[in-house]
Order: C-alpha cells, then sequence, then structure tokens
DNA sequence: TATAATAGAGCAAACGTTTGCTCACAGAGG
DNA sequence: CCTCTGTGAGCAAACGTTTGCTCTATTATA
C-alpha cells in the first residue's frame, strides 16, 4: 500500500506538499500538483483510514445486533434505522443467529472496533452486561426499561396491541378466544398474553397454548389444541405463528373466518400473501427503527443522556377476521 | 474520552507501563497493576480504536452494499456471508434503496472508510464504476463476469434455472406457457427468459410479458393477460412476481394448479405459505454468500486474484405445479 | 563479596496523516 | 536600493497506541 511517504519521496516533495494537493487545501505549483497527482493514480494511493481519524475526526460507526437478519421484522428495523443514519454514520451490522454467547461477543467487539454506539435488536443477554457495555458507550434497546443514563429505550406498546387484536375478535362476535403465545421467557410474550387477558370478558374463558416464535410450532400446537377443544377466536402472538395455525386449520377442514378467525401480530408482508389474507397488528417498524438511531445520535452527541419511545400498534383488518356474514372473502381455497 | 496518557499521569507513571498493563504483556508490579486498572476502570477507558490500528492491524472490515435488506434474498446472502465471514472480518452492511447514485457513493464511502473489500449485491452500476473500484480495493459481483484481476464473480446458472422451470411444466403437461419476465434491465432477467425460450418446443409459441420485480407488478400484468388469452402454465422470473400472477388468477377464477400451473423463482419463504404453495426455483442463497466471503478474503489476503463461482439451481416442485389432482403440500424435490 | 540474571519501569520511534508555523524568494511599491 | 507582500514549500508537532531498547534496582548464584 502506497503512503504519502512514498508518494512525497518519488515526487521530491514533502509529505506535507502532498497531503495538501490530495486534500485541495492550500496552495501548491500546478506543475507539482499535476506530478503528484499523477502518481498517487498510479499507485492507487488510498489514504490510510486510521490515520486520518487520527488527526480529523472520521465518519463514525454504529453497531446493530440482531439475532436474524433474515426475519422480516429485523430487516425493517434495519431500513429505519439506515435511512436516519444515512450519511451521519455507517452501520455495522451483526447477526447473533440467536446465540446469547455470540450477541455479548459481538456487541465488545463492537465497542472495541471503535463504534460510537450500539443499538441491540431485541436483545436476550442479561441487564448486567447492557449495563457494562453503556458505561462505555451509548446503547439502544427494545422492549426493556432502565432508566440508567446511556441507555434508550425503544418500546412497541405490546399490552395495547393484544389487546386490540382480542377484542377485534370479540367485536366480530367471538366468544370462545384461543391464545397462541410465547413462553414467558421474552417480555413480548409475557405483554402481549396480559393484553389477551386483559380483553377477556366476564363469563368468557382464556385459554393460552405457549406456542415458539415460528411457522412449525403454530401449526402443531394448533393441530394437537383445534382438535380437542373448540374455539371460534384465535390470537396468535406473531404472524408466523398465525401462519403456523391457519394451516393446519385449513388441513383440519375448519374453514378460516367462518369457523374461526384467525389474528397474528407485526404485520408482515406475509400476511397479504396468504389465504385468506391474515389480520394483524401493526407495528410502525421503519420508525422505530429510525428512532432508535436518532436516540443513538442523540445520546453520541452528548446532547441527551437517555430517552423511551413508546409506539402504538394498530389494528389492521384482512380476510381472516371478516364479521359473520361479510362471506365477500371470496379467496376461497382452491381445492 | 479517557486516554491512556491522563491514565498514566494519574497514576504517575509512564504510557509503556499504561499499555502493558492494559494489554496484558510485560511484567509491572501487582501494586502499580492494580493501580492503572482502577483508574481505567473509573474512567471507563476505551483504547481509541484507530492509534490501535496504526500499529497493530485491527480487524478488517468489509462492506456489502444491497438494494434492499427487507428483501428474503438479500438478507438470506447476509447471512450467508455473515456466518462465513464470522471472526475473521466485520461486515459494513449499507442499503442504496434501489438508487444507483446512492449505491456508487456508499461504495466510495467505504473504500475512504477503511473497507479492505466490498461485495456489491446485485449492482445496478456501470461497469466502469466497478472497475475503478477494484483498482483500490477487492470487489465481489453477482451476475456478472469480469474476468479482471481484484473482482470476483458469483453466478447462479439462471439459464438453466430457467429452462428447468419451464421444461418442469411442459412435462407435467402444459403446451402454452406464458413468461412474466422481467424487463431487460438486468441481466437475471434476460438469461432467465433465455432459458425459458431454450426449454419452449417445438411448434409450441413463447411468449413474453415484460413484468416488474414485485408481486403488485406480477399482478397487474396478470389481470391483463390473462383474461385475453389461454394459458396453461406460467413461469415467473421470481416468487413475488409468480404471488402476484397467482393472486390474480384466484380473483379471476382460474383454478391455479388444475387449469394454470404456476412456477416462481428463488424459492423464497413465501412459497411455503401461499395456497397453493408455490414450485419454485431454489436457489442455494447461502451457500453464495459465504463463497462470495471467501472469495473476498482471498483476494484481500492477495491469495488469490479473482475467482468466479458458478451455482447450480434445483427444482423444488409444490402445491401450484401439480400434475394432476394432488395432495395438497406434497413437496418433492427434483435434481 | 563479586557477578550474573532478572524484574520493573521509562524513553523514544513508529504507524500515516493534518496543519500551524516558519522560511525563502520573487515581484511590487516607495 | 530597501522594505513590503504574497506565494510556494518544508519542518515538526500532534493524534493515541505499541514495542524494542535501555537503565536501574534487586535478587540469585557462585
Amino acid at each position: 500500500m502506497a503512503t504519502m511517504r512514498d508518494i512525497a519521496k518519488l515526487s521530491k516533495v514533502s509529505v506535507s506538499t502532498v497531503s495538501r494537493v490530495l486534500s485541495g487545501k492550500g496552495r501548491v505549483s500546478a506543475e507539482k500538483r499535476n506530478e503528484i497527482i499523477n502518481l498517487a493514480n498510479q499507485f492507487h494511493y488510498v489514504p490510510n483510514y486510521h490515520a486520518k481519524c487520527m488527526t480529523k475526526k472520521g465518519v463514525i460507526t454504529v453497531g446493530l445486533v440482531v439475532p436474524d437478519i433474515s426475519n422480516p421484522f429485523f430487516s425493517k428495523l434495519t431500513m429505519g434505522i439506515e435511512s436516519e443514519l444515512k450519511d451521519s454514520a455507517l452501520l455495522i451490522l451483526m447477526n447473533s443467529f440467536r446465540d446469547i454467547e455470540r450477541e455479548k461477543k459481538l456487541s465488545l467487539l463492537l465497542r472495541d472496533n471503535g463504534a460510537k454506539g450500539i443499538i441491540m435488536g431485541n436483545s436476550h443477554v442479561e441487564d448486567d452486561f447492557v449495563f457494562e457495555i453503556s458505561k462505555y458507550i451509548p446503547v439502544v434497546v427494545f422492549d426493556k426499561e432502565y432508566n440508567l443514563p446511556n441507555i434508550s429505550t425503544i418500546k412497541l406498546d405490546n399490552i395495547y396491541g393484544a389487546y386490540l387484536a382480542t377484542n377485534h375478535l370479540i367485536e366480530i362476535g367471538c366468544s370462545n378466544i384461543i391464545h397462541f403465545g410465547g413462553f414467558d421467557d421474552l417480555d413480548v410474550s409475557i405483554q402481549r398474553k396480559e393484553g389477551y387477558k386483559k380483553a377477556i370478558r366476564k363469563g368468557m374463558q382464556p385459554y393460552v397454548v405457549p406456542t415458539g416464535y415460528d411457522e412449525r410450532s403454530g401449526y402443531e400446537k394448533a393441530k394437537k389444541v383445534l382438535s380437542s377443544k373448540k374455539f371460534d377466536g384465535a390470537f396468535c402472538m406473531n404472524d408466523l405463528v398465525a401462519i403456523g395455525v391457519l394451516k393446519a386449520a385449513k388441513e383440519m377442514g375448519i374453514r378460516v373466518s367462518q369457523d374461526l378467525k384467525i389474528i397474528g401480530f407485526d404485520d408482515t408482508e406475509l400476511c397479504e400473501v396468504v389465504t385468506p389474507t391474515l389480520s394483524s397488528i401493526h407495528q410502525p417498524i421503519e420508525e422505530m427503527g429510525r428512532a432508535a438511531a436518532r436516540a443513538l445520535l442523540k445520546m453520541i452527541e452528548g446532547e441527551e443522556s437517555s430517552r423511551s419511545y413508546l409506539f402504538s400498534p394498530s389494528l389492521i383488518v384482512r380476510g381472516s377476521t371478516l364479521p359473520k356474514r361479510g362471506d365477500k372473502d371470496a379467496k376461497e381455497e382452491v381445492g
């Protein structure tokens, strides 16, 4: 790698002159200027980024750690973050592959590699770890409140969202509503369950089936549970689970929307693609990503030491929860 | 930000001693060692990354520019790249938001910010630009062959894949096959069209409808074209388009799989989720990502100046192309 | 007790830039 | 002929580390 010194030697000038030519500051005779530029091109001179950062401040970099970028939620989130960061910071993306140890390692790696801040997407790590990191660089987390300097929080009102979903089922006539919900390992699932229970009216029986977070899990649980008891509504903790349930129901001859109304959570693209289309609770994911980026930037710049943002979900009604008679949902299954 | 000098002053030792304590090399008395460590903790000392890079070589960083990370193809690809890079390099992700100017800007930004190599995911930029970048740092591109040092290529055999798809339709009895294909703006779409035409037998009539790359586009074109002419098979240039076509067909009362057999390309998760499930051409995306990362690393390390990898697609048969009256979600993989 | 070995600590150069300061020299103005 | 001004160029410090070398005590060895 050619350095300024090399160029300087070859053109028999001082390093400062080379620097001034290449950065376009200061006055240099046309003659030397040309020679230097030619040499630089010829040797594909690329200024050493780190050396530059020693004297100027370079573009700041921030890290984002997600469990799985191929999950639409996180890729949407990433889009939001990126779009807000635009030119004010470089985003370093890291996948933890849902491995908590790896997540910790990555966060440390980021911190030690010059990241000026970290966004931890839906982290499973212990509070202490987050706290530890935040002593060195600012952190943005999701769905958890720390009330500590250097840690900002982006939250969705999950309780309200779950309430919205369940209440919607009730309003369109369901009286026997099952909840396919996550285990209690994540705040999200705890909160969504809570919202579900809140919506259940007197005289109704809450019925919760602990479920994982993916389609297969929803499918398997539904296969077991839908055969034995009779439900007319199902609130699923996310769209993937809902799609699993939907598949199972179809296979079992249960007519979705007529016999069983299903609603998911997250409002992913998948909702539009299944048959019938899936009602869901919409999160303003990209908004949330942008807020996360803004919060981080503010902390990095020292303008704000911490802040909490709460976002409200909204109900999106689609084919899977059409009211009783309105059988207009003609997209019935083929064959 | 506290520096080593600060710590050194406070503990009345030299900078070297601080350095030795903090890096754990060299011998320092337990007494000073403790004092220094305490001070460092107290002031949340974080070593300056760039200064470190001046004397040691830091973790190398490589850039990845994609048009849209929320597209499953690119997030899968990212997963593959990340998984191969693991600890040998940091991945900087950049979204061009399908803006070609932004893509160029980002690539330059990456190069000037210390990235040791760039992977350009499905780039639209001019050859000259790629060439220009490659003079400074190695580049990996997709689907284009440059045969130039410092540029490696990852390719999918699109022609073969399209052939596979079309041929499958023919083998299960279609004789009037339409192709919903991309405009000629991308090599991918040109090649897939070529494969389609190759498969069409004598006596059959090729019929190509220029289409965009998303669901809406497929939907709209299908609405127009399926009403006028009669087709019994549709090969779509990707899954999104196929899903658009599938929706349109259903809405128009055309029974998918019975009246019209549809096959997509890319084998995204969407295929499993629609009804009927969608046959598609599978690309080993993660594999390709890993290969891209490996190729880049090799170039960075100077072991290889350039290399081209060709990957073979495979046919995945699902509900949308069942021969006659098929079992529901039968999924079989063929060569 | 003399000598060698070793532990503990500091000096200073190096990494590749940027930039304030200085300096030489030319032409202009008096 | 002398001073002033402006231009082109170099010197050297600074950025925050790492590390080879040096130096001084201290301890072990003979």
